[in-house]
RNA sequence: CGCGGGAUGGAGCAGUAGUUAGCUCGUCUGGCUCAUAACCAGAAGGUCGUUGGUGCAAUUCCAACUCCCGCAA
């Protein structure tokens, strides 16, 4: 089988692993183009990139800013299928269209519910005691193909958007393996989504991270400390006998309900545990 | 040159131009207790980021540098 893997983070990178590893390996990768990252803007490859890089892979690495620029590209391989996991791009029907085999995704959620860019924070932050991984062939339409597997459900115990995000790759990446055999053979029918189950998900910007310690529910606070971190993060304000400084809050606890400060960070400073910041900013 | 905060015992913070640099926590020792993250007594532990400058004197003022971090992208 002749496959071009699309994906750019560490979900996509776990899944291309599980690929390779049990013996597919890809014509080609297509990820985001480096970004300079952080203040002192480091150029960094995505995860995928890495991968690839690290284990010497001699396949193709395409970063195309826009996709139209590599379809001459991806038409010279003349793959049977394409494989793609977080790419985070809209990818045009002609290209999706190329291989015969279509072009099949690994989706984060239970398709149909959570389709979009955020299905794995937003499971976290709604609550949600369990998840799952699909399995679909893509469209036009976000996230909206038929689909061809389901995981097992993932429950949700308290994990953060990575580790979450993390158990979510392996089991996806391993359902992925399961199933291929089956789908290169024809044996898979797929299945239409029910589109009035259909719920959709949305990027967070640093505002859905603004949180007040005193108004806000600690079940909402929390949710959003799992979710939401390491990015966009959240954050609140709170007054000491130094004034009123912006804090990160990194991890918590909810205990009968009230909810526990583990791990924070001052503006401008290291993270810390709350016990420790308590000692020298003394909060009013 | 995108904006900004910071560097003081193991951790988080104060602080001052001048014989012994403080506080909270932790660590260690002893005591109390059925017991403890609780309490009491005591102890160890700091070239006050680096380099240079001005002072009789600098950790405290000035300059440069290094490193850390938040925001923005």
């Amino acid at each position: 089988m002749k496959y071009v893997f699309f994906g750019s983070p560490e979900f996509a990178a776990t899944i291309l692993k599980k690929l390779t590893e049990a013996g597919y390996m890809p014509e080609a990768i297509v990820c985001n183009p480096d970004e300079p990252v952080g203040r002192k803007k480091i150029i960094t490859p995505p995860a995928v990139k890495q991968l690839a890089i690290s284990n010497n892979w001699n396949i193709k690495i395409l970063q195309p800013k826009k996709l139209s620029d590599i379809k001459d590209d991806l038409k010279k391989i003349n793959a049977d299928v394409f494989i793609v996991a977080a790419y985070a791009k809209i990818i045009s029907k002609e290209i999706l269209e190329m291989p015969n085999l279509k072009t099949i995704g690994v989706h984060p959620s239970i398709l149909p519910k959570y389709r979009g860019s955020s299905p794995i924070q937003s499971a976290i932050l709604n609550g949600e005691e369990e998840t799952g991984v699909s399995i679909f062939i893509i469209d036009e339409k976000v996230d909206h193909g038929p689909v061809l597997a389901i995981s097992n459900k993932q429950k949700i115990a308290g994990e953060n958007y990575p580790e979450l995000s993390a158990k979510l790759a392996d089991l996806g990446g391993g359902l992925l393996v399961k199933i291929l055999p089956d789908y290169l053979n024809g044996k898979i029918k797929p299945q239409t989504q029910s589109e009035s189950d259909a719920t959709f998900t949305q990027k967070f910007s640093t505002k859905d991270g603004e949180v007040d310690l005193k108004k806000d529910s600690p079940k909402i606070i929390f949710g959003k400390v799992k979710a939401l971190n390491p990015d966009p993060g959240v954050f609140t304000y709170i007054e000491t006998k130094k004034g009123r400084i912006r804090l990160k809050i990194l991890d918590a606890e909810l205990e009968n309900n009230n909810l526990k400060l583990l791990q924070i960070q001052p503006d401008g400073k290291k993270p810390m545990a709350y016990k420790e910041f308590l000692n020298g900013y003394k909060p009013i």
